[in-house]
DNA sequence: AGATTCTCTGCAAACGTGTGCACCTTCGCA
DNA sequence: TGCGAAGGTGCACACGTTTGCAGAGAATCT
């Protein structure tokens, strides 16, 4: 590796000068500068990052830890992380933190170890899972800005969807279009998810909806799900809509609908949550509701530049909430005309 | 930020003791060693991994340099080479190059300066667009990987899906179903994928199956995709298989097929290629080519930490080939029946 | 008792930069 | 001619580590 001594020897200067020359200080010679900017050219010259930032104290470095990348939402949020990092002219320090607790405090281990600037936790199903550590590290003058949803954290930078709010949109929508008997599919992993159920039932309850608790059903995966929906096809009055937690899960809803017979939106309406990709690769496209991904990511890295950038680490903690909004799409329409109801209600 | 020197003053000794016995050398009594490591803890020291690695003159460090990363492919990569790197006790620096010229080479600029150890280069949809810079690299000493197909690049260490092989599989695969009117969707972005289109061809062509050109459609996005469908729909005699080039497009080819009422696989049997997670999320599930990422994955950094470790650089490039299997699932089905083809036949 | 070995610790020199300060030259001006 | 200012360059130190080497005691051997 050559070193601005080297290229100091051949241009017969002191490093020094070099270093200057190459920052393209105002105190050098126009003409050496130019020279010596050549002969580094030539010579391959790469200044050594490492001693540059030793030297000064600090690593334009921002570490971005996500729990994982195979759930498609991270990856759109790492994708706008990184450019919106790379805009601000940091480099980005990508940690996958497993979702296991011990991993996750390695990951801002060795952040902390590497002089990040700052750090990006997107916590996972669990919420957070090293909260003492990020307080820890905060104390010391560490900027940490957390994405998603974590309970008592309110000393910390943090941006959130608004799952109530996204919840009692997606519940209205059933509403106003005349179903009645609902279904709810998925398990909420940590707090912040269940908020979509706390506003779902809001929506159903300002309208005298009843939600009753045999067609609540938990289920996270395939098998599961395909139960949940056998028993809620084999009640006596099925529902005419489902609401699955997440978009995934909704997919899974499609298949086993289609394996028994039961025609998306003519028999049977499905909403999801989240709007991944994956909406509109399943036929009918399917409503949803959106995450807002840009403004969370945005937001995100706003947190964190600003706290970096003012190093008033006492400064009050922001908590910015941001509202999804729903796409309605092929999936949803209003329940099978009002016979069939009536005849249901005129057998019970 | 707490130094060696500053547990050094609250031990009673010099750094250079601090240092050796934080490293847990056998020159340290036990007991001094013992008291500082206590010392450290309850200062809550962190070694300066900047100062320590320009002192040791290595990063442990690798980059990780991928095009993009909504592609669901990419983010698979980047888990496995996460996981595999972590487990070799490196640390990993990612960029996104956004598959343009410039920005990849700005990457890769930006790893040489931070001294990464070496690094692994995920090819786009171009291929290799930095080829020279690479080569210069790699000259002057910093171990490089690709993966992806790069034309001429026999110097440089490779990983490669055998994407003929993979069309061949696909292409007998349908002619043992018995399909002998086949169309193809896609566009090959780069000479590997179009390699596809290679073994495919031969498959047919040992069977004696025609592929006529104007049942090769080229096509990228939803648009085109869907000029593509109608355009093969309206032949005199439709094709009864379509092969999609990459499983995103099988899943638009689904779609249009759908809203034109043809049933898959009754009506027409469709295939994709690269078996991403959408495969199965799609109705009915799609029969594809497994690239097997994780052999892939393995490889990939495998042949960088071997170039790492022994450092001779001027060893012979080694090339990769790993080939994928089919995944025969629920989209393809023999042609339906001999009497339709009769009868469009006898029209003619 | 003296010599030798062993155990432990500190000194000091790097690693490759950035930068305050002093210094030297040149120039303009009185 | 003398002097101050301006412009350009080098010296030397610092950033926080790791590590070869020397050296001080203690322990062991002859």
């Amino acid at each position: 590796m050559v070193t601005l001594e080297d290229i100091a020897r051949k241009a017969g200067v002191s490093h020094s000068t070099v270093s200057r020359a190459l920052a393209d200080s105002p105190l050098i010679n126009p003409e050496t500068k130019k020279r010596i900017q050549q002969l580094a050219d030539e010579a391959g010259y790469q200044v050594n990052q490492v001693a540059r930032n030793l030297k000064v104290r600090s690593t334009r470095t921002i570490g971005l830890v996500v729990p994982e990348v195979s759930n498609p939402f991270y990856p759109r949020i790492i994708q706008l992380v990184a450019d919106r990092v790379r805009e601000a002219g940091y480099n980005l320090q990508l940690h996958l933190s497993g979702a296991e607790q011990e991993s996750e405090v390695a990951s801002l281990a060795s952040l902390r170890e590497h002089r990040a600037d700052g750090i990006l936790l997107v916590t996972g199903e669990h919420g957070l899972v090293a909260k003492e550590q990020v307080s820890k590290m905060i104390r010391s003058g560490l900027p940490i800005v957390l994405m998603g949803w974590v309970e008592g954290a309110d000393q910390i930078d943090m941006v959130t969807g608004n799952d109530a709010s996204g919840g009692y949109e997606l519940g209205r929508h059933l509403v106003d279009l005349g179903h009645r008997r609902i279904a709810v599919i998925g398990k909420p992993p940590h707090r912040g998810v269940y908020d979509r159920m706390l506003g779902f039932r809001r929506a159903l309850e300002e309208s005298s909806v009843d939600l009753p608790e045999n067609v609540v059903l938990p289920a996270r995966d395939g098998h599961q799900v395909r139960d949940c929906v056998h028993q809620l096809l084999a009640l006596a009055e099925p529902p005419t809509a489902i609401f699955a937690y997440q978009d995934s899960l909704a997919a899974l809803v499609y298949k086993h609908l289609d394996e028994a017979g039961i025609s998306i939106p003519r028999d049977m309406t499905v909403v999801g949550f989240d709007d991944l990709d994956l909406a509109t690769y399943i036929s009918p496209h399917l409503t949803t509701v959106g995450l807002h991904t840009e403004p969370l990511a945005s937001e995100f890295v706003r947190l964190l530049l600003e706290r970096i950038r003012s190093k008033a680490s006492d400064a009050a903690a922001q908590h910015v909430v941001i509202s999804p909004r729903i796409v309605v799409r092929a999936s949803s329409a209003p329940p099978r005309g009002t016979s069939l109801v009536q005849t249901h209600e005129a057998r019970t």
